[in-house]
DNA sequence: GTGTATATCTCGGGG
DNA sequence: CCCCGAGGTATACAC
């Protein structure tokens, strides 16, 4: 990675417009050849960036960064403060732990956490408003569509409004019955939830893990 | 902004838990205080970071940051190769020329892009539960809520979907037909919008802005 | 502070 | 390749 402390302005011509004005800077040009700007705050998001592949052209204090869709990164180097060279990993080596897709898996494995009785159909059953994380049946054979969210939101009870919508349709799945399932869900969510006649259930994570735990140490 | 380049682990706890396998990082302390370790490749997202404010205590190599919410990101330096300090600029200083809000104005300049004989009402009409991008009329004097986009998805016709629902209620505005405006429609916004009675039309931004071109050398 | 809408979102998965 | 969903999304703005 080449780390460049410089004075400079930018602009960037692509998705959207956006100029920089003159400052000091940490220009980052990475192994992949992508190419970053950062400002003195922020941990996250760079000023300017412009993702690998691309084609970085130094002419002068002039770079000219463009990729393949026509988006053009330009920086006007005005004064190098400091320059750096260094080789870094180029593999992510991150895991993550305790994502939605965790949490489905869980529950696709013990969808009594759900509601008592709950027998899995399906994961990932689809509509063509997009797909359903469970789709299973109750003790009474009627189809119930669970809907998975890590923090249960506004958003995730719209999402399986959708596709009740279209299931409702379906004259092999219908009637069709909605249940939110989510370590938190917020009151606002649970307000929406029960006026559409959707079920909601705040699941508990620990006690799912215990008891996969439990069941691999069984089998 | 302190740039250190170290072998190191990192582990982190909050909203979910992650750990980094050992290797060759850029590890970024920036004026504000937040953090950012970066491997050698992707322009955009670091690996690991934790913004600002939080609490830094650096201790023999363990380095440990947290923030009110309690999250904790731990960075194990195994071996420092490089490390430099500089002052770099704290402000953005970063204006953007949006791509929505200019395709707003275009299409409130010329409506019949949206759609024949449409006449633009006013722009960001309001609503109690927020703006509509373009209230016009059509050529039969009924009320058409138009929501602009640049790529038009489902949270688009959502978003539409509840303002025609309360303007629905304004007898002065009563029926009131909704089009979603786009540069590109998505299928499954198409979908949702025609299951919804609710119409959408993909609009050629070239060809708008070449009118609008004429319009100002005219005028 | 919470809620909402945007983003050059990024990133990964599936067809 | 596009489409779609999730994210420790971040960021700005209104209430």
């Amino acid at each position: 990675m080449r780390m460049i402390v410089a004075r400079c302005t930018a602009t960037y011509d692509g998705r959207l417009s956006s100029t920089l004005t003159s400052g000091v800077r940490l220009i980052m040009v990475k192994a992949d050849g992508c190419v970053a700007l950062h400002a003195d705050i922020g941990a996250y998001k760079p000023l300017n960036w412009m993702n690998a592949p691309n084609t970085l052209v130094e002419d002068d204090g002039l770079w000219t960064v463009t990729n393949s869709s026509g988006d053009v990164l330009t920086i006007h180097i005005e004064e190098v403060l400091a320059e750096f060279d260094h080789a870094l990993d180029t593999e992510r080596g991150l895991t993550l732990d305790g994502v939605e897709k965790h949490l489905q898996e869980l529950l696709a494995d013990h969808p009594d956490h759900v509601e008592e009785g709950l027998a899995l159909v399906r994961r990932e059953f689809p509509t063509d408003l997009g797909p359903v994380d469970l789709l299973c049946r109750d003790t009474d054979g009627q189809a119930v569509a669970v809907e998975v969210k890590r923090i249960g939101e506004i958003d995730g009870v719209e999402q399986l409004t959708r596709y009740l919508e279209r299931m409702e349709r379906d004259p092999l799945l219908a009637p069709v019955r909605g249940i939110l399932a989510a370590t938190i869900v917020k009151p606002q969510a649970r307000v929406l939830a029960t006026s559409r006649g959707i079920g909601w259930v705040e699941v508990d994570l620990a006690a799912l893990r215990d008891e996969e735990d439990v069941h691999l140490r069984l089998f």
